[in-house]
DNA sequence: ACGAGGATGCTCT
DNA sequence: GAGCATCCTCGTC
């Protein structure tokens, strides 16, 4: 997957980047474990809009989650960011999580380190808020394995992890 | 270090 | 009215 090693970038007021390391792909339709699984509506609209939309939604009442949008638009094609290192601002994600460990490590928790919220739902990766740059240097080494958190479909290894040079 | 359980609110059936 | 693409705390080992 080529969006591990990409850095996000955001800047509300303090400048956060975090290069990620942890991603699942969630299909369109075809996807028994997808939000898009039963077509478009008012939630994951964004989902079936141009790559590079970024689609946030609310996970468990509590938590915000986003994704990339991949596919073309109206299949709903995207993928969830995971996890990721900090390259940037770890001061400002320090505060924003309230804690000084575990700081990345989640969907919700990477989605509020860089202070992303459902504001920026539907917004795009290259021009928005919320910025995606290639990552420089050569792509990571990765690996898949089962995706995680889903009661359906579980069995498809669409969870990519970048695997460190030992 | 590891595992179990509660919180919490929006969406779809 | 049930189910969730989760996180955090507290309990054991």
């Amino acid at each position: 997957m080529r969006l591990l090693g990409c850095l996000l970038a955001t800047d509300f007021g303090v400048r956060t980047v975090v290069r990620l390391t942890e991603v699942e792909a969630y299909g369109g339709e075809a996807d028994p474990a997808s939000h898009a699984y039963r077509g478009p509506t008012a939630r994951n609209a964004s989902m079936f809009g141009a790559p590079g939309t970024l689609y946030v939604y609310r996970s468990y009442g509590i938590h915000w989650c986003m994704n990339i949008v991949t596919g073309e638009p109206g299949i709903g094609c995207a993928v969830l960011l995971r996890g990721g290192e900090i390259v940037e601002g770890h001061e400002s994600i320090v505060a924003r999580r309230g804690r000084s460990d575990h700081l990345t490590d989640g969907p919700g928790k990477l989605t509020q380190a860089l202070g992303v919220t459902g504001d920026h739902d539907g917004t795009d990766v290259f021009t928005g808020p919320v910025m995606l740059r290639a990552p420089h240097g050569d792509p990571p080494r990765w690996m898949a394995s089962p995706r995680i958190g889903i009661s359906k479909a579980i069995d498809r290894p669409w969870r990519f992890v970048t695997t460190d040079p030992a």
